[in-house]
DNA sequence: AAACTACATTTGTACCGACAAATATTGTAA
DNA sequence: TTACAATATTTGTCGGTACAAATGTAGTTT
């Protein structure tokens, strides 16, 4: 989401206001920096995440509704997804002999070499993104926003 | 974007990585709260931000490009949000007569209206988002994603 | 004036998220 | 066995982001 009357234009007028454009805009930024790295390596951050849901799964097929679990937005479509991922040879797919209405998906073994070379490029963001403050700073940091989530997800 | 690796399963080898996902875990669960109440209005987020923006301007008129300046995402597409809150008649849109290129976007009395009814919800879960923490918590975690946000800006 | 550049907006395409409805399969109760 | 409910996935639609190309207008240079 986008928000308007933002951190550069006049000050919010409540500090409530302030921390929730600061948590947009910071989280905006990262994505927004991750998401150039992705592009060259012709992936979007949704299909890269499903790779590394896949990667997670060591050798043992995924279901949808597995992968499903794994990711943060409610409702992302999974079936379009895995669908794009397969045009690229990244994954495969197999009806579940066990239950026909399970769909098994697997990482090919070039969807794994492209999270190998993605790996250290991830990486050096999140150390670069976080290289302003001091460990005792990213554990506070941590903190405030893991308490700021328990309250909104209660 | 979506992360898979999330703090609800094993936790992230580096502080860097566990504060990344934090970040965008935090958002999505106050971006997501903050649509709920959004849609009992029929406007989506981008759309109650353009809302915002042309109440910001006072009576003035704002450009295309001044609406887009406003806002975070780099090219969010202001002509087709403008078309929808048009089409609800939440804004006027004219060419302006100075110079033809540019388009005049004024909020109407019932997009007034709308704002206001939204102002206190939203102000409210502001408020409760940020009510876990105290006063001293909220000023350091704005101090520490500033401080974060910079470094990724530069 | 004609050509060129800069500016402002629109349009097209691909992809993703949210959500509801449709489809297919399995398990279960009558 | 048939009907029904539960589970798993797919499909359709809408709203949005990202990005490139096209369009229209204004200002500037020759």
């Amino acid at each position: 989401m986008i928000i308007q009357d933002n951190l550069k234009a006049i000050a919010p007028t409540s500090i409530s206001k302030k921390t929730v454009l600061n948590v947009i805009y910071t989280q905006n930024a990262i994505v927004d920096k991750l998401n150039e790295t992705l592009k060259s390596f012709d992936v979007s951050g949704e299909q890269f995440n499903v790779l590394r849901i896949l990667r997670g799964q060591k050798g043992c097929p995924a279901n949808m509704c597995v992968i499903q679990k794994h990711m943060i937005a409610k409702t992302s479509n999974t079936t379009r997804l895995v669908d794009k991922l397969l045009l690229k040879e990244l994954v495969t797919r197999n009806v579940c002999p066990e239950n026909r209405r399970k769909i098994e998906v697997l990482i090919t073994e070039k969807g794994l070499k492209l999270l190998t070379e993605l790996d250290p490029k991830i990486i050096e963001h999140e150390n670069y993104f976080c290289s302003n403050l001091t460990s005792n700073e990213l554990e506070q940091l941590n903190f405030l926003l893991e308490k700021l989530r328990n309250n909104i997800n209660k």
